[in-house]
DNA sequence: ATGCATAATCGTGTATAAACGTGCATGATG
DNA sequence: CATCATGCACGTTTATACACGATTATGCAT
């Protein structure tokens, strides 16, 4: 190693800190600040924006745009959904076709994914399509809605879901196990979800902690039909290990 | 590569600031600004214009229109919306299937419903059902969401449309004229309330005053085919008179 | 008004240097 | 010894500027 007088942790710290005074931060004047090679910097950003505590652009890194405090609800627990959610937006890319199901994670997801651009949000649950429908085009699944759920089920949501071949879609769990797969409180609701999931190029689930290693009664879908799930950052490691080796790419949210 | 202090995506959102202050960018000023030379403000500029982020005019770039969504302007006149929903939602009944299009007369007619019971709405607004799916049965109409109107919209709507037969359908109109009937600003919306209108067993139609004697590019129905008009206290005696000519029973909302 | 000349602006292709990610070796840490 | 942060070398990708022909707006003469 050659002469850098700061530990890793330190560093990424003192990065976020520049972060937030300045908007943004350029990786060679970094490698210079901290005496440390550019390739060292590129790590420590690529690491903190999977982290979602920045975002990852050509030369450097610039800020997370601070949530609207408007948007900032306290219905649950805004914060962990919120650094969840913006570790999860990181794989929305333009032009894709995205459904989210009616989750509380969902919907903070959203609310980061208002920021974005070019995307099409496919979702059955109203409040969902009322946070994304000025930013981006949403298609509307419809049917009898199920207040237990927040969205639209049956037959009529099902027929709309087998219509649609989504580029990615986000599921917010009730449970998730290695073994029990990915699970849901309500039948009509995996059935749903399981639907849509299997006519999805790629399949990521969203998670709190207290989720991981519990199911719900009705199963959505195995674990490894699951590309990736995107978990917080004091996740246990032993449960997470277990998932990991289904093939399951783990992705870790920031500390709040 | 000459030298510019700007990282690409800080450029552009930017550019995106300054399209937002301004309404338009120069291309040529922005090179100046940013030290960058033309081309790139003008690859910039496509990108932004394919992202929707603005629109591509010789010269430089526009600011897209605010398409102010309904839900916005719902709260510019609450009392108003207010009094004329307590006047509209008297006319509901338990038991009824009560469809409710995309306005912002009926986000208010929604708020007050919430406190009706034995209640069904239909609606394709996710706003109103968002609203309303905590308090009563709720059936969404889906596809493909126009953000002018915030709602669903287009052949999947309709098709769901044409399966439900509503007791009663209200509509926030944009255009109330004796001669030309209830009318509607966008094509598609007009279609879609005429269709659901024709299938319900009464039209009930909410104005604001303003509203009164203008009419909108659209044909919804016909004034006749309104069963009441719901009006504000202070609504134009001449128009209201000419209307009620016609058989439409008026009803004056209390003042505020 | 209509047509034409002219200059500004545009899009594309190409060249180039910076920035990138990855695999691997190294030295520190525990 | 095992782990891990780091730096270096490699080929790859990306952002940018410049060159050139095409397009568009504008002014001027008819």
């Amino acid at each position: 190693m050659s002469g850098s007088d700061f530990l890793l942790q330190e560093r990424q710290a003192r990065i976020v800190e520049k972060l937030a005074a300045s908007g943004k931060v350029l990786a060679g004047e970094l490698a210079r600040e901290f005496s440390v090679s550019e390739d060292t910097i590129r790590r420590d950003l690529r690491e903190m924006a999977v982290a979602g505590l920045c975002r990852r652009v050509y030369g450097g890194a610039l800020a997370i745009p601070p949530t609207a405090p408007f948007a900032e609800r306290a219905v649950d627990q805004p914060e962990r959904k919120g650094a969840l959610a913006r570790a999860a937006v990181r794989f929305i890319e333009p032009g894709m076709l995205v459904f989210l199901d009616a989750s509380s994670a969902n919907l903070a997801i959203a609310r980061e994914i208002s920021s974005l651009s070019g995307v099409t949000v496919v979702t059955n649950a109203p409040p969902i399509a009322s946070v994304l429908m000025e930013a981006v085009d949403v298609i509307l699944i419809g049917g009898a809605v199920d207040r237990r759920v927040g969205g639209a089920l049956g037959s009529r949501a099902l027929g709309d879901a087998e219509r649609l071949r989504p580029d990615l879609c986000i599921l917010g769990a009730c449970g998730v196990d290695a073994e029990a797969g990915i699970t849901a409180f309500h039948l009509e609701d995996a059935e749903f979800k399981r639907t849509i999931a299997r006519r999805s190029r790629c399949v990521m689930t969203t998670a709190m902690s207290e989720k991981l290693g519990t199911a719900a009664p009705h199963d959505v879908i195995a674990m490894a039909e699951c590309g990736r799930l995107v978990v917080e950052h004091d996740a246990d490691a032993a449960i997470i290990n277990d998932i990991a080796a289904l093939g399951v790419e783990i992705v870790r949210a920031g500390k709040i």
